[in-house]
RNA sequence: GCUUCGGUGGCGGAAUUGGUAGACGCGCUGGAUUCAAAAUCCAGUUCUUUCGAGAGUGUGGGUUCGAUUCCCACCCGAAGUACCA
């Protein structure tokens, strides 16, 4: 018998789980290194080819790093909470706890069939309660602190009543923007509890607020931006409104700075680190005040343009902002009632997607320009966006095509203050190439000087001042779900009361449905326990409320982001009962080295989390402010969709490139009834679903061919492979080989099972080296020369190419190494065993069965990588390509140990010279040692 | 629109600081083995060709003895993002 794939991965998959091969020790003379993959979701639909590419890339790198004498960290959990249990617990009744638990066995169990060095013993599930207790204990953190935007940190709350009881609020709100009204310490003192509660509201990083939401009522939840696709949201796709509610959020937002300058130290991908950047939005300017006439208030706006002043020529309000109602003129207020109440209906997607028509209504009310007292007429449309900057805009047509756009429509003059630039047709937009003209004491200045002259004259007046906005928005951290970590929150005259750390967990209750209730509160306003004791200490049934010693419960839970933020430092010490990770666990550990994962977290998973940290390491909870040092995005799989024709209305189909006068559509079918040539096995078909039972198909030539497209995979697509199928085929090493082989671990790629074979093949000859006839067959001589070149090469490649994550490459190695070895007829002992150890972190249930063979009883675990040696790679002599005018003309033996002269005299010596030079006269040779020679004539 | 990444045979993809373009694998063609098939092995496989050679890495230009690689302009594709003031 020959490789027998299947009994050999079932025997090392059972030695390695008897032996605890891979549970790793905190304590450990060797240097650490982390290795971690995003932990999935386990959803119903179980692992697709797709899914295991990351794992098989860190895998390989863990593995590698434990050959290279390193105590690896490589573990692996599941983000057990999220929306499709609790929707499949709405339609079935079913418990989201069971399904998942099912969900999880199927993940594990498809998991153990690829190999991986995974310390299972550390497992970690976000939704078991010794784990969301640490996540509720971490939300309370949040809760008691507060944000100092001059030592740029975060501090407990508890530092910030002190201040507030010796000196007010009057230095905090000065380096804050979003500072709220000023008190001094005398007035402090004389707030009600329920005052400064509210007032400390403000201050803290988690906060209650009314705010504007992302609410999707088909789901019956609010949504964080990230969430929203398209103005859809993310999970099913429905439509999203925006709606005030009051809800918890967590200020990110005072963490913009940090994360942006952040990214400089980590080495992550650049396009996901230029997409947080985007995410965050920087955008320097001035806030600048304007007077409105009639009325004490002010608008105020931010701008990046201050130089273009003026250039203003009208104000534009959002139709949310809540100055509107107040300065708008009786004759005005029903047109601008009618225009707020219609773009209040209008969801974003309508929004976004009617972004070309120009809508708006004059309030009938003047704002006076700061410099020249000009009246400038006030506008709201909604092109001017609530939730940026102020909600309004100083509107300057001739630099900013929206404005310019708006004016024209409108008829609202133009002013150009850009000498000699013609604007008759659009605004002038670029920040360089232009000298401001009409512009008073800006006359003759470009983009820059103008900029700071106009916000030095704004300061003297006090009516502007240099301001950085980011469009990074604080992140809403309610949801009104059931399956989510609930608040270890009551509620106490109204105001949150956090639960004390000693009674952590809340658990979640139970409920007897997961809809909202009939009054529309959250799921957990189904459940009759869930009031807070405060003399027991303990959840207590509903009835016993009675606002003296039991109030009422949180109803929402937690987003699915707050358990994945900061899973990384629970890997460090799961079991730990008494914090989150001991001291000694998070400073032996410390951070992540490489962390594997999908760029679609960019701006969810990746940023909350790096805030996560940040926070945890102000607090010196945590001894690192970077979680994850080096991230690896790897692409995504794609399946191949197979597609037949069909006539509309009928059940006539046809194959492909059939020429037919009637109206096709596109119906996916299933690819498993596809074979290589794209032929339809019609008569599978017909027995997978009904509608094709009856069914015509018209083939062409005797042949039913389906169209093919690449598409992501997805069991909807009909187009997914299971590599529970392809471990059974062919076995866990030649997939983990193959997903390495299709190509760079971070580029997408359509999956293609035709190709596998060459993996496996190579398996198979790489199994003959060692074994004739099914026994094993090596000789123990003293290794050849000409092997140990091919081995050292090998060698060589292959660790470049594992520490550049170019796997597909060193699969190429590995191929090229067998290939030349059985050409030689090599089946020397000690060859083998050194490529045998080289190849085990790809391959590791042939290795470790060789290697047992050839008498080894450890398991190749741990054993050392092997040493490459320059020496046996050293060729004396080379064949070196002679070139004309760089084309390649024909190739001369030379030493290697040869210096450039010493070839420049050896080629000329050369009798085939004449012959190429065809009478032409030798300019310069240029000989590179070791590479290249080339004439120039 | 903006930002980022990419464009190389029939296909997936290789190519160190600019130095023999197409490694490796799939597919295809021919051959060996076989009663036959599968499996395996060997040879070939960018295109054109008068078999000398010529052209060739999205297009056009530039730098260089020499460009897939560097520079400029453009075309196409993917991802992200968007009335962001």
């Amino acid at each position: 018998m020959s490789y027998n794939f299947k009994q050999i991965e079932n025997k090392w998959q059972r030695y390695w789980s008897d032996n605890n091969t891979f549970k790793v020790n905190n304590n450990s003379d060797l240097p650490k290194f982390y290795v971690m993959d995003m932990f999935p979701y386990p959803s119903g639909a179980g692992l697709h080819v797709g899914h295991p590419l990351g794992y098989i890339a860190s895998d390989i790198f863990s593995r590698y790093k434990r050959l290279k004498g390193f105590n690896v960290l490589h573990p692996q959990g599941y983000d057990s909470f999220g929306l499709p249990a609790e929707q499949y617990a709405i339609q079935t009744g079913r418990h989201p706890k069971e399904t998942t638990e099912e969900n999880i066995s199927r993940y594990r169990e498809q998991l153990d069939r690829l190999g991986f060095s995974f310390d299972w013993s550390r497992e970690i599930r976000t939704s078991n309660k010794d784990y969301y207790k640490w996540t509720q204990w971490m939300f309370i953190k949040l809760y008691e602190s507060w944000y100092d935007y001059e030592k740029n940190q975060a501090r407990p709350i508890k530092e910030l009543i002190l201040i507030f009881e010796n000196e007010g609020n009057k230095k905090i709100n000065a380096c804050c923007d979003d500072g709220l009204e000023l008190f001094s310490s005398k007035q402090w003192h004389s707030f009600s509890e329920f005052e400064k509660t509210k007032i400390l509201l403000g201050y803290r990083l988690a906060f209650l607020s009314e705010i504007d939401v992302n609410w999707c009522p088909k789901l019956g939840t609010v949504l964080a931006n990230d969430e929203i696709i398209d103005g859809l949201s993310e999970r099913g796709g429905h439509e999203v409104v925006r709606k005030k509610m009051t809800q918890w959020s967590i200020r990110i937002s005072a963490y913009s700075q940090r994360l942006l300058d952040g990214l400089e130290d980590i080495d992550w991908p650049e396009p996901l680190k230029e997409m947080q950047k985007n995410w965050i939005g920087r955008s320097d300017g001035a806030m600048v005040s304007f007077d409105v006439e009639k009325f004490e208030d002010k608008i105020e706006v931010f701008t990046t343009r201050v130089d273009t002043i003026f250039g203003v020529t009208f104000m534009t309000l959002a139709p949310e902002n809540p100055l509107v109602r107040k300065i708008t003129t009786q004759e005005n207020m029903k047109s601008v009632d009618d225009y707020i109440k219609k773009s209040a209906k209008r969801t974003e997607r309508e929004r976004m997607s009617d972004v070309k028509s120009i809508s708006g209504v004059f309030t009938g009310a003047y704002a006076i320009h700061p410099f020249n007292d000009e009246k400038l007429p006030i506008w709201i449309s909604d092109y001017v966006l609530a939730g940026y900057g102020t909600g309004a805009v100083m509107a300057v047509p001739c630099g900013d095509q929206r404005d310019y756009n708006f004016a024209k429509f409108f008829n609202i003059p133009i002013k150009n203050i850009f000498l000699d630039k013609d604007i008759s047709k659009e605004a002038f937009g670029n920040k360089d190439g232009f000298v401001l003209s009409n512009s008073d004491f800006l006359d003759g200045l470009n983009f820059k000087d103008g900029l700071a002259l106009a916000i030095k004259k704004l300061n003297d007046l006090k009516k502007g001042v240099h301001k950085i906005n980011y469009k990074l928005r604080d992140a809403v951290f309610s949801r009104q779900r059931y399956w989510g970590e609930p608040f270890p929150v009551y509620y106490k005259n109204d105001m949150p009361v956090m639960i004390e750390k000693d009674y952590l967990p809340v658990t979640l209750p139970d409920v007897n449905k997961y809809l909202p209730t009939e009054d529309g509160k959250p799921p957990l306003g189904n459940s009759d326990e869930w009031a807070w004791d405060t003399v027991k200490n303990k959840i207590v049934k509903n009835s016993l409320i009675d606002n003296k010693t039991v109030f009422r419960m949180e109803l929402n839970t937690m987003p699915g982001w707050a358990g994945s933020s900061w899973y990384f430092n629970r890997y460090m010490d799961p079991k730990n009962n008494t914090n989150f990770a001991s001291k000694d666990a998070l400073n032996y550990w410390k951070e992540v080295d490489v962390y594997v994962g999908g760029s679609e977290h960019a701006t969810g998973h990746l940023l909350y989390s790096r805030f996560w940290q940040y926070f945890l390491y102000d607090l010196e909870l945590v001894p690192v402010k970077d979680y994850a040092k080096k991230l690896i995005n790897q692409g995504m799989i794609l399946g191949n969709s197979a597609f037949i024709y069909r006539e509309v209305g009928t059940d006539n189909y046809y194959s492909k490139t059939i020429e037919k006068d009637v109206k096709f559509q596109l119906v996916h079918v299933d690819v498993k009834y596809v074979n290589t040539n794209d032929e339809l096995d019609i008569e599978g078909l017909r027995n997978w679903q009904p509608q094709f039972k009856k069914a015509t198909f018209e083939k062409k030539d005797g042949k039913f061919l389906v169209k093919r497209e690449v598409e992501k995979m997805s069991k909807s697509k009909y187009n997914v492979i299971n590599p529970d199928q392809i471990c059974n085929d062919y076995g866990a090493d030649t997939l983990r080989l193959y997903e390495m082989f299709l190509g760079p671990i971070e580029q997408a790629k359509p999956w293609n099972t035709a190709g596998i074979s060459g993996t496996f093949s190579f398996l198979k000859k790489f199994w003959n080296l060692s074994h004739k006839s099914g026994e094993l067959s090596v000789n123990y001589e003293k290794p050849s020369k000409e092997s140990l070149k091919i081995l050292h090469k090998t060698i060589k490649k292959v660790e470049e190419d594992i520490n550049n994550f170019s796997f597909n490459t060193s699969v190429s190695a590995f191929m090229i190494c067998v290939n030349e070895l059985t050409s030689l007829k090599c089946n020397n002992a000690e060859i083998i065993k050194t490529l045998t150890v080289l190849l085990s972190p790809f391959a590791p249930h042939i290795c470790e069965e060789v290697w047992s063979k050839l008498g080894n009883k450890e398991s190749i675990t741990f054993q050392s990588f092997p040493l490459f040696n320059p020496e046996f790679i050293k060729e004396s002599s080379i064949e070196y390509p002679v070139s004309f005018n760089g084309k390649m003309k024909f190739k001369i033996m030379l030493d290697s140990s040869n210096t450039a002269d010493e070839i420049k005299t050896n080629i000329s010596n050369d009798e085939r010279l004449e012959k190429y030079l065809n009478g032409r006269e030798i300019k310069k040779i240029i000989a590179v040692p070791g590479k290249i020679i080339n004439i120039v004539c």
